[in-house]
RNA sequence: GGGCGCUUAGCUCAGUUGGUUAGAGCGCCUCUCUUACACAGAGGAGGUCGGGGGUUCGAGCCCCUCAGCGCCCA
C-alpha cells in the first residue's frame, strides 16, 4: 500500500538535471551496445554514428552550441532507443589562432611577447592554459544533456590525432598533392600569418577611386588610370588596356613610367580589362592583387612585393620604405599631386577584405607557403554527392556545395603560428633538400646530414578537423572502433561551415579512407534574436544559454531550439519562447503527477475484459496516429514538426480532454477505474518515450516516478506491449501503431461530443452564466447518435457543467420534436441541444444567433454543392470527393436542424 | 555579376509529394484561485498567405513576373 508520492507542484529542474545526467553516465548508457572492443561483438549490425562538430577549446558557450547539441542528441537518443548500436564521439579542436591569441593576451599582461619566451615555453604555457580552461566547454555541453560517449573524447592535438595529421600530410606529399612555393596568398599583418581564402570576409566600405596619369616614357602623353589603392602603384609592373579599346590601342607595347619611382613598365593588352570601369586602363600589381596576379602570370610580368610582413612598405618602395601601407597611400598621393600626376578623386564603395578573426584588413601578398593541390580531391568529393553516396539535407545546399567545389582554388595550409600541428618537413642545411616523414628524422633522407631543421610553420586547424570523423576513431590504425564505426552515419552541423569543414572532411575522407566519411549531411541554421538579427555583443542582443538554462531549465531550452527550427533555416530566439516551453515541461510534469497520484485509487487488477469508453478509444486512436506521424517526420529529418505534433497531442487532446474525462472514469471505481488508469499510464508512458529525445531530463525523471508508482501498485500496470525497463533512455522507441478499423468512428463520435461541449460552454460564456450553475439539458437526435450519447452523459455534463441527473437524450428518429418552452436551442451537427436559458436570451437575439449559424452553414452548402456539381466530382480522386460529400451531408443536417429551430421560434 | 533563401494573425514562426473552413506560441479582450498544473482552465477578437499573371476540378504550396529584405559565391 502506501504509494506515497508527494511530487512538487512544479517541475524542479534544478534538483533533477544533474542527478539524472549522472545516473545516465554511471549506467553506461552513453556507450554503445555491441562494442567492437568487448565480448560478443557482432560486426554485422550496422551502427549509428555521429562525430561531434568539435567546438573550439577556447570557446564560450553560445546558442549555437545548444542548437547542435540538442539536434545531435535527439538523433542519437532516437536511434539508441531503437536499439541500434549508437555512438556519438565528442571532442574539441585546438583552434590555432584563437587559442594562441588568448595566451598571447595573457603574456601581454606580463609585458611579454611570445618571441621573448621562445617556442618551447610558449607551447608549455598554452598546454597549461588548455588544461585549465579546455574543460569548460565540455562541461557546458554535458549540461545540455549530451549523451555522447565521453570515454571516447578526443582533442585535435592528442597523440593519436597528431599522428593522423602526420600520416595525412605525408601521404598527400608523397602523392604530389602537397607542394610548397611562392603564391599570392591572404596575409594577416596583425597576426603575421597566412590565412586561407575562406577566412577572409569582404565588406563594402566607403572609399575613394583615385585617378592619375601614367606618363608615357619620353613623351608628354599619358594614360589615365584609376585605382582604389594608390600605395600599390609602387608595385605596378604593367598597365593593361583592352585590346579593342580605340583610345589606348596605340599605346600597347610602349612603356610608361611608374610615378615617383621612375621605373619603366610595359603597356599590355588583355581582355580582362573592363573598358567601362574607371578610365578603361588598369594598373597591374601582381604582387598585391589576385586578379592582377593572374594577368601577371599570363603575361609573364615580374612580381614585386612592396609590403613586408607588417604591411609596411618594403625596400621596393624607395623613399616610402618603412611606412605603413595607409600612411604611404597619403604620402605617395601628395607627392604625385606635387608632380602633377593627379587627375582627381571620386567617392567609391570598396570591397575590403577583412580577416574573419579580428577584422583587420587582409593583404594579398606573395609568400612561400604550403598548399594542397585540391582539384583531384574536389573531383572525388563532387562525385560522392552527385552519385548520392552522400546526401545533403536540406537538398538545396548541394548546389552551393557543387558551386564551391567546381571553382575551388588550392588550399593554403601553412600558418605562421606556434600552436598547432607542426609541418612534418625538415630542411637540410647541407644539401638543401626536404625530408618529409611520419617519424621525426635524425638526419637528412638525401645526404644523411644531421644538420636538419623542421619547418617552423603549423598547419591550418581545419586540416586536422578535416580528418575528424576517422582520426577520432583511431585512423590511421585499423582499430576495432575504426573498422566498426567508420564510415560514420550523420554529419550534423551549421550551414556556415559547409566549405570550411564539411567539404574538407568529404575530400579528406575519400582520399585517406577511400570512403565517404558519412552518409548524410544535415545542416541547421543560425540562431538569431527575436527580430531575426544576428546576435552580437556590441548589439547587446546576445542570449546566454547558461542563464536561460538557469532560469527555465535545459529541457525548455532544448525544446525551444528543436521545435523552433526547420532544417537549413535560421531561427529566431527569445526568452518568451523558452518560457512557453518551460510551461509545457511543467504541464507534462503535472499531468504525470495527476496520473501518479491517481494510481492508488484504482484496483490493482481487473475483474473482467476491458470495456473501453469513447474517450479511451478516442485518445488511443489519436495516439496511434501520432506515432505514425512522428515516425515519418523523423525519417524525413522534420524534428521540429514532430515535436510540435507531440506537444499538440499532449496538451490539447490528452491533457485538456482525456485527463478531464479520466477523472470521472476513475471515480466510477472497479474495472472502469482500473482500465482507465492502465490506459492513462500507457498513453503517458508513450508520450514520455516520444518526447525523450527532445526533453530528456523531465521525461526520464517522470518516467522513473511513473514506473515506481505503477510497480508499487500493480504488476499489471505496464507500458504498452512491453515491460518496464531500467531507464527511459534505453526504453524502446515507440514503433508506429497501425489502425485497426474502429478508429475513425471513435474519433468522429468524440468529435461530436467535443462540439456539443464547446457549444454549451460558448453559450454560457456569452450569456455570462455563472460557472458554478449546473444546468439541465435536452439533447435530441437520431437513434444512432442517441444511443452513442447516452453513454456520454456524465462526460458532457461534467465538461459543460450540466446537471448530469437532468440531461435527457431524446431519440427523435422518425418524428418531430418541438422545442420545449423556455429553452434556447443549439445545433451540433445532427444534435439539437436545448438549455433552459430562455430567460437570459430574448427572441430577437436568439433568432439572430440561429440565423447567423444558418447563414454560415448555407454558405458552406452552397460552396460544396457548387464544388461537387462541377468537374471536381469527375476529376478529383474518389476519396477526396467522398470526403467533401460527407461534409456537405453534415452541413445539410446542421442547416435542417437550424431551420427547425428558427421555425420553433415562431 | 552568379546562386540561394525569406515575405502567412499585432510580434516570432509552423504549414515537404497541390485536396478545399490556413495553425501554434507570445501579446490582446471576458470570465474562473473547480481537489494535476494560475508555469493553469474556459471563451473570444485577429489573416483577400508581399503584388500581378498562369497551370489545375482545386494553389499558402507548382510555373512566370515584379517589389522589398537577407545570405553565400565572385
Amino acid at each position: 500500500m502506501a504509494d506515497d508520492y508527494s511530487l512538487p507542484k512544479a517541475y524542479d529542474f534544478k534538483s533533477t538535471e544533474q542527478r539524472i545526467y549522472e545516473m545516465w553516465e554511471r549506467g553506461g548508457y552513453f556507450q554503445p551496445v555491441n562494442d567492437p572492443n568487448g565480448p560478443g561483438f557482432d560486426p554485422s549490425i550496422k551502427p549509428y554514428v555521429i562525430s561531434i562538430p568539435p567546438p573550439n577549446v577556447t570557446g564560450e558557450l553560445h546558442l549555437g552550441h545548444p542548437l547542435f547539441v540538442s539536434t545531435e542528441d535527439l538523433m542519437i537518443r532516437y536511434h539508441r532507443m531503437k536499439g541500434i548500436p549508437t555512438l556519438w564521439v565528442p571532442g574539441v579542436d585546438h583552434a590555432g589562432i584563437a587559442t594562441q591569441l588568448q595566451v598571447e593576451k595573457l603574456l601581454a599582461k606580463e609585458g611579454l611577447k611570445r618571441e621573448e619566451i621562445g617556442r618551447e615555453e610558449f607551447l608549455r604555457r598554452t598546454w597549461a592554459w588548455k588544461e585549465k580552461y579546455g574543460g569548460i566547454i565540455t562541461e557546458q555541453i554535458r549540461r545540455i544533456g549530451a549523451s555522447c560517449d565521453w570515454s571516447r573524447e578526443r582533442f585535435t592535438l592528442d597523440d593519436g590525432l597528431s599522428k593522423a595529421v602526420r600520416e595525412a600530410f605525408v601521404r598527400l606529399y608523397e602523392k604530389g598533392l602537397i607542394y610548397r612555393g611562392p603564391r599570392l596568398i591572404n596575409w594577416s599583418p596583425g597576426l603575421r600569418t597566412a590565412v586561407s581564402d575562406l577566412e577572409v570576409e569582404y565588406s563594402e566600405e566607403a572609399g575613394k577611386l583615385y585617378y592619375f596619369k601614367y606618363m608615357l616614357a619620353g613623351s608628354d602623353e599619358y594614360i589615365p588610370v584609376a585605382t582604389t589603392r594608390p600605395e600599390t602603384i609602387l608595385g605596378d609592373t604593367a598597365v593593361a588596356v583592352h585590346p579593342e579599346d580605340p583610345r589606348y590601342q596605340k599605346f600597347v607595347g610602349k612603356q610608361v613610367i611608374v610615378p615617383i619611382l621612375g621605373r619603366a613598365i610595359p603597356v599590355i593588352a588583355d581582355d580582362y580589362v573592363d573598358r567601362e570601369f574607371g578610365t578603361g586602363a588598369l594598373k597591374i600589381t601582381p604582387g598585391h592583387d589576385p586578379n592582377d596576379y593572374e594577368i601577371g602570370q599570363r603575361h609573364g610580368l615580374p612580381i614585386l612585393s612592396v609590403l613586408n610582413e607588417a604591411a609596411q612598405i618594403s625596400q621596393e618602395g624607395g623613399p616610402y620604405q618603412g611606412q605603413d601601407r595607409f600612411v604611404c597611400r597619403e604620402n605617395l598621393w601628395k607627392d604625385m599631386a606635387a608632380a602633377g600626376l593627379v587627375i582627381k578623386e571620386e567617392p567609391y564603395t570598396l570591397n575590403v577584405p577583412r580577416s574573419q578573426r579580428g577584422g583587420e584588413i587582409v593583404e594579398p601578398m606573395v609568400s612561400t607557403q604550403w598548399f594542397v593541390r585540391i582539384q583531384p580531391l574536389a573531383d572525388a568529393a563532387l562525385e560522392a554527392v552527385r552519385s548520392g553516396r552522400i546526401h545533403i539535407v536540406p537538398e538545396r545546399f548541394t548546389k552551393v556545395y557543387y558551386n564551391w567545389l567546381e571553382n575551388i582554388q588550392d588550399w593554403c595550409i601553412s600558418r605562421q603560428l606556434w600552436w598547432g600541428h607542426r609541418i612534418p618537413v625538415w630542411y637540410c642545411q647541407d644539401c638543401g633538400k626536404m625530408t618529409v616523414t611520419r617519424q621525426d628524422p635524425q638526419q637528412c633522407a638525401h645526404c644523411g646530414s644531421a644538420h636538419i631543421q623542421q619547418d617552423s610553420d603549423v598547419l591550418d586547424t581545419w586540416f586536422s578537423s578535416g580528418l575528424w570523423p576517422f582520426s577520432t576513431l583511431g585512423w590511421p590504425e585499423e582499430t576495432p572502433d575504426y573498422r566498426y564505426y567508420y564510415p560514420t552515419t550523420m554529419m550534423e552541423t551549421g550551414y556556415d561551415i559547409l566549405f570550411f569543414w564539411v567539404a574538407r572532411m568529404i575530400m579528406m575522407g575519400l582520399e585517406f579512407t577511400g570512403q565517404a566519411p558519412f552518409e548524410v549531411v544535415y545542416l541547421h541554421g543560425l540562431v538569431r534574436d527575436e527580430h531575426g538579427r544576428k546576435m552580437s555583443k556590441s548589439y547587446g542582443n546576445v542570449i546566454d544559454p547558461l542563464i536561460v538554462m538557469d532560469q527555465y531549465g535545459t529541457d525548455a531550452l532544448r525544446f525551444t531550439l528543436l521545435v523552433g527550427s526547420t532544417p537549413g533555416n535560421d531561427m529566431s530566439m527569445s526568452e518568451k519562447k523558452v518560457e512557453a516551453n518551460r510551461n509545457f515541461v511543467n504541464k507534462l510534469w503535472n499531468a504525470g503527477r495527476l496520473i501518479i497520484n491517481a494510481i492508488p485509487q484504482a484496483p490493482a487488477a481487473p475483474q473482467a475484459e476491458p470495456e473501453w469508453t469513447l474517450a479511451d478509444s478516442f485518445i488511443w486512436a489519436r495516439l496511434k496516429a501520432l506515432t505514425r506521424n512522428v515516425e515519418s517526420l523523423f525519417q524525413n529529418y522534420q524534428y521540429g514538426e514532430a515535436g510540435r505534433q507531440i506537444y499538440e497531442f499532449f496538451w490539447s487532446e490528452f491533457a485538456d480532454w482525456y485527463l478531464e474525462i479520466a477523472k470521472l472514469q476513475l471515480a466510477e471505481g472497479g474495472d472502469r477505474a482500473y482500465y482507465t488508469i492502465s490506459g492513462m499510464v500507457q498513453v503517458m508512458e508513450y508520450c514520455l518515450r516520444l518526447l525523450h529525445p527532445f526533453t530528456p531530463f523531465v521525461t526520464e525523471e517522470l518516467w522513473g516516478h511513473l514506473k515506481q508508482a505503477a510497480q508499487a501498485h500493480s504488476s499489471h500496470l505496464k507500458p504498452h506491449h512491453a515491460d518496464w525497463g531500467e531507464a527511459l533512455i534505453i526504453a524502446p522507441w515507440p514503433e508506429p501503431l497501425d489502425d485497426e478499423g474502429w478508429e475513425a468512428e471513435s474519433v468522429a463520435n468524440f468529435g461530436l461530443v467535443q462540439e456539443i461541449v464547446r457549444l454549451i460552454r460558448n453559450l454560457r460564456a456569452e450569456k455570462n452564466v455563472k460557472p458554478s450553475l449546473r444546468l439541465p439539458a435536452i439533447l435530441a437526435c437520431d437513434h444512432a447518435n442517441a444511443q452513442m450519447l447516452r453513454h456520454e452523459i456524465a462526460t458532457i455534463a461534467s465538461l459543460a457543467i450540466l446537471d448530469a441527473g437532468k440531461v435527457d437524450i431524446v431519440d427523435i428518429e422518425g418524428h418531430e420534436f418541438a422545442k420545449p418552452d423556455g429553452h434556447v436551442a443549439l445545433v451540433a451537427g445532427p444534435v439539437a441541444i436545448y438549455l433552459p436559458l430562455a430567460g437570459l436570451v430574448d427572441l430577437a437575439e436568439e433568432r439572430e444567433r440561429l440565423e447567423k449559424a444558418l447563414a454560415e452553414a448555407a454558405s458552406q452548402i452552397a460552396r460544396l454543392e457548387n464544388l461537387l456539381g462541377g468537374s471536381f466530382a469527375e476529376k478529383a480522386p474518389a476519396a477526396v470527393v467522398q470526403k467533401e460529400r460527407e461534409k456537405l451531408d453534415g452541413f445539410r443536417e446542421n442547416a435542417a436542424k437550424l431551420k427547425d429551430q428558427l421555425k420553433n421560434l415562431g
